[in-house]
DNA sequence: CCGATACGCAACGGTTGCGTTTCATAACTT
DNA sequence: AAGTTATGAAACGCAACCGTTGCGTATCGG
């Protein structure tokens, strides 16, 4: 009766972490290529991943829960902000979804975000918490910030905000794929939103 | 040889426009309870249309094409605009679509724009000049109208600032399904994206 | 070595949708 | 009346994918 190092081992082969790493990027990866939920296949992620089929049921029973974990594995990376203005950290921010457009791998976050809303509730529910919420809490705090210190009107809606700034950028990755984004795409959208289109 | 009345009806039974209404119809009904095009089964749209497989498959010889007719069939009602001020029809415009997304039928119009743009491709090339470019030509030519006559910037970025506004729009709608939008939303987002949000 | 579990692989029966064909019937022209 | 085309229904063979099972092998603990 001797204990394992941490947690009493249960007899016979361990279950293959690369194996499981693999499913997950196989699945990741064809997400990221555009396809939606409804078209994955457990059969293409098996082939992706060089995996049996038994692999991924024996984990996963089903393929809502394979893309929820999926999705866990991309943590927002929400960026340090240098705190100096508000104008400056919502460049920042601005900056990580016009990059990730960029990168196949984390633009699925936005693409299952806009599409898969309707159809998917559940897995949109969870999701969104992980990857989308903290973005956004990021972005409301500095906005607040901003509201509390003067910087920014004090009878600002800043929910409306939020959506106005991050749906300028979605909009745009959204309808000009393929074209690189502007360098500066970000410090325009948020200087229009800062001083607004009227003349003055 | 008699001719008939205007054009020459070739022999033998004619093809049944009600059918023909009820196919468009039918796919319109499936696209606006959320199905996706890939989800879209032509057995299901000869199901619910009442029609057999062969009389859509004489009509069309794929489901893309099906689509883009069906989605022809909404053209875009740009409304009239009043013309007085910028901002009223800044507002008139974003009306329509928040509207819009309470009608199940209409709303498959965002729905499809957002969601198929990756995976059709050239189905979307399509549906965007029939049903997107109306609309962003009339936001286009207002703000044009009011950077003109100096109600808005001189230097401003027309394309930057209609992504803007209908950005914010597209967001609320997606993300707050369900839940009726505001009835005051569009003179809101309007208003702010005129006046920035920065304190004066 | 032995028992237990996981592995990749192949095959299974079942379902769905494809695009086509056949059929009896309906609608229209001459 | 005769000829022609369209219609809805049903069935076809084909392919993809489902979730499961069995197989021989690999990897662990005891």
């Amino acid at each position: 009766m001797s204990m394992s190092t941490t947690t009493a081992r249960p007899a016979g082969r361990p279950r293959s972490e690369k194996a499981e790493k693999a499913i997950l990027e196989a699945t990741l990866d064809l997400l990221g290529e555009g396809m939606g939920v409804s078209e994955l296949s457990i059969e293409a992620i098996a082939s992706r991943a060089g995996v049996g089929k038994t692999t991924i049921y024996r984990r996963w029973s089903n393929k809502e829960d394979l893309v929820v974990d999926a999705l866990a594995t991309l943590k927002a990376p929400v960026p340090e902000l240098a705190g100096e203005s508000v104008r400056d950290d919502l460049v920042t921010l601005l900056e990580v979804m016009r990059t990730e457009a960029g990168h196949v791998r984390r633009r699925c976050v936005m693409n299952i975000a806009m599409s898969e809303s309707d159809r998917h509730p559940q897995l949109f529910a969870k999701f969104r918490k992980i990857a989308i919420e903290p973005r956004r809490n990021a972005v409301r705090a500095v906005l607040e910030r901003g509201k509390a210190n003067g910087e920014l009107r004090a009878d600002l809606d800043v929910e409306l905000a939020m959506q106005t700034l991050t749906g300028a950028m979605i909009v745009h990755t959204k309808w000009h794929q393929g074209e690189p984004l502007a360098e500066d795409l970000s410090e325009r959208i948020v200087d229009m939103v800062l001083e607004g289109i009227a003349a003055r």
